[in-house]
DNA sequence: AAGTGGTCTAGACCACGCA
DNA sequence: GCGTGGTCTAGACCACTTG
């Protein structure tokens, strides 16, 4: 990015990060920044920003930003992360398989999820999160082929949101997000390891290109005992 | 409010809840808001940040912003709502009961989870959520005493934010939250209908002061049938 | 009174979409 | 080429905290 503010915050994360500014203790003020890093408040502010808005900082009026003491989360399906970033979180213990990858003729309920109006076809993709040695979230993944004409087992096992927003260049840009919890379906026993369980939790996403074209639908069903879902909020 | 731009936005949400802008339609562009608003165009586009946040919008460069279907969600714990305004949406079918309101000596998970230094004494309120008349959350509050002296059992039947954010004048912040699945305790099946289910789902809450201060920590325990999250969250 | 963050103005230039 | 949103500047005044 060529954006100053951009920059300005991304430094700023990285010293919070590597521990150079330290949680309880005061950012610099703003005309400090202002200062050093050349520019004017304005775009000092737009940095502090989304600082705040990502947790790191709360500003106070009057006094200064306080730096927030964020323990960066060990399993976060917070916001908008895929499965492979996360699982470089967690080194060697995620593994992902595909189970089957195909294009499908969409259900009436897949339709509505879709907003399809005429026959289109979507790709179908059902996926096995593999978390020490067991098979514990099932991700079914559905895309409309117009958006999406090719896709290969490799892309799957991979990441597809990196293809998609690398090798496509599309821009993944919003989601909304549900979470329930279901009776385990026999798709459920037939993928996973799900024991003694007699839940299953239901993440369902509606995830939205840049224009805000609707383009993909996920279900993520995960084993109840390996879910874990973190969050930041801010009280509007 | 005295802001311009929150006075601008808050006109604009209005507008886009009662239908007179229509999601898949554009809002008017920057310049003419700025001409209709008499003000400046980084005003105008503080107020549309705000709705692009809060997903009313999506800004998309060179051709304008979206307006987005938010159909209102009917149960949505997601950022940080109170079950009174809640239950307020709900009509008449939501009720509290408060099960017990004391002082008590913190234990060690407790002091953990507050923050607490010495032997403080903390606030234990335990609710019972009552839907459709059956018992379905339980939830256990706790609060530094030595931020919120006095505390009555009317308050706790009404609302807890109510009382610190009107009467009290704390501003509540922002939180984090964290929503596991886990086994029914005999807590649970002493203040809930658990029915036959074999999972409750746990949202801890931690909830900050406009200071950065953490003064409570809650945790609401769901019945699996009755859980519902809803969340936007837009890619970082 | 001095320093902090919060809001607002008036203007500039850039990047993108579309006809 | 025009209109759109995205970024940045330089400066002003206000509200709040602290000494």
């Amino acid at each position: 990015m060529n954006n100053k503010y951009i920059k300005i915050y991304d430094e700023l994360v990285g010293l919070i990060q590597e521990g150079n500014l330290k949680p309880n203790t005061k950012l610099p003020s703003e005309n400090e920044l202002r200062e050093r890093y050349q520019t004017t408040r304005e775009t000092i502010r737009k940095a502090l920003h989304l600082l705040s808005e990502h947790g790191y900082i709360q500003k106070v009026q009057g006094k200064g930003s306080i730096i927030l003491d964020v323990k960066k989360f060990d399993f976060p399906i917070s916001g908008l992360v895929s499965f492979k970033e996360l699982a470089s979180k967690m080194g060697q213990r995620a593994k992902t398989t595909v189970e089957n990858l195909d294009t499908i003729t969409p259900s009436d309920y897949l339709k509505e999820q879709l907003k399809l109006k005429k026959a289109q076809k979507v790709w179908e993709v059902i996926r096995v999160r593999d978390l020490d040695g067991e098979k514990v979230i099932l991700d079914k993944d559905y895309f409309n082929k117009k958006m999406i004409p090719t896709l290969t087992k490799e892309v799957c096992e991979n990441s597809i949101y990196e293809y998609i927003e690398g090798d496509m260049g599309l821009a993944i840009s919003f989601a909304k997000k549900e979470i329930t919890v279901e009776e385990p379906t026999e798709e459920d026993h037939k993928y996973l390891h799900i024991k003694g369980y007699s839940n299953i939790v239901v993440v369902k996403n509606y995830v939205y290109l840049d224009d805000a074209s609707l383009f993909q639908y996920t279900e993520s069903r995960h084993r109840p005992d390996k879910f874990r879902f973190v969050d930041f909020a801010r009280r509007k």
